[in-house]
DNA sequence: TATTATTGACTACAGCTGTAGTTAATAAGG
DNA sequence: CCTTATTAACTACAGCTGTAGTCAATAATA
């Protein structure tokens, strides 16, 4: 249930969210302009991940290929309501006029939300 | 900056911004009903948010006062930011998307989330 | 086939976290 | 004044995290 993914964990399972099944070289490769891990430590990561169960391998040869056992959508949502919970006592429009505090929305964020919230009143 | 605030302590630091300042004894009754901490547990959390920076002190005779050093607020946006980055590109509305989903938005959430929109957009 | 590169498995190690226990000083109460 | 309760300081210790290094097997290459 808790499944805790670390912040640095979290930048793999994006990557293989994006895409997989992928090889540990793969998921180094993507991340490569961003982050400035050795490869050792991808596969580190990885491999924790999977003890957490929230990646399964595949053989491919004498390599795995990962792919993620929960949903990015599962996270997130667990994730954001987490953070309203403990910040906000689980109310969503302080964290929104958090956000947008903190380095303002764009016209295309305020249009997106106006959208969801006609959708929402349906 | 980063002024990293576990969770744990995070439930001592809402209680301090509820209402400060305050001695280990009153944070370790505040939290009583929630939280099955011993009050050692409490005061450790304490030292170390004072030792991060994130709570000052001040003398009341023989014990601390605590007072938060930053502002609800300041964090909030912080950690609403830094989720949002992490997992939107930091893009607001597919959070607030999933926020949504996970257990709705009350009718009240939808009416503050509106009227804040209709702010922005000004 | 001998060498080199790749890969998973295992090991490392310090700092952070959750969750206290122990000690020593001191304040309060009898 | 002696006993008890309170409080800060220090210590503990396992599990998680960030960030790799080493080893051994095997694949690829010369």
């Amino acid at each position: 249930m808790a499944l805790r993914i670390s912040q640095s964990e979290l930048d793999i399972m994006n990557v293989l969210w994006e895409n997989h099944p992928q090889a540990a070289s793969d998921v180094y490769e993507a991340l490569d302009n961003n982050k400035n891990w050795s490869s050792r430590t991808v596969k580190t990561l990885l491999s924790r991940l999977v003890e957490k169960g929230a990646l399964s391998t595949e053989a491919d040869g004498r390599r795995y290929l990962y792919t993620p056992l929960i949903a990015k959508e599962t996270y997130a949502s667990h994730a954001a309501r987490s953070l309203s919970d403990r910040l906000f006592g689980g109310r969503a429009a302080p964290l929104v006029a958090h956000l947008a505090e903190a380095d303002g929305l764009s016209d295309k964020d305020i249009a997106e939300l106006e959208a969801l919230l006609a959708k929402l009143k349906k």
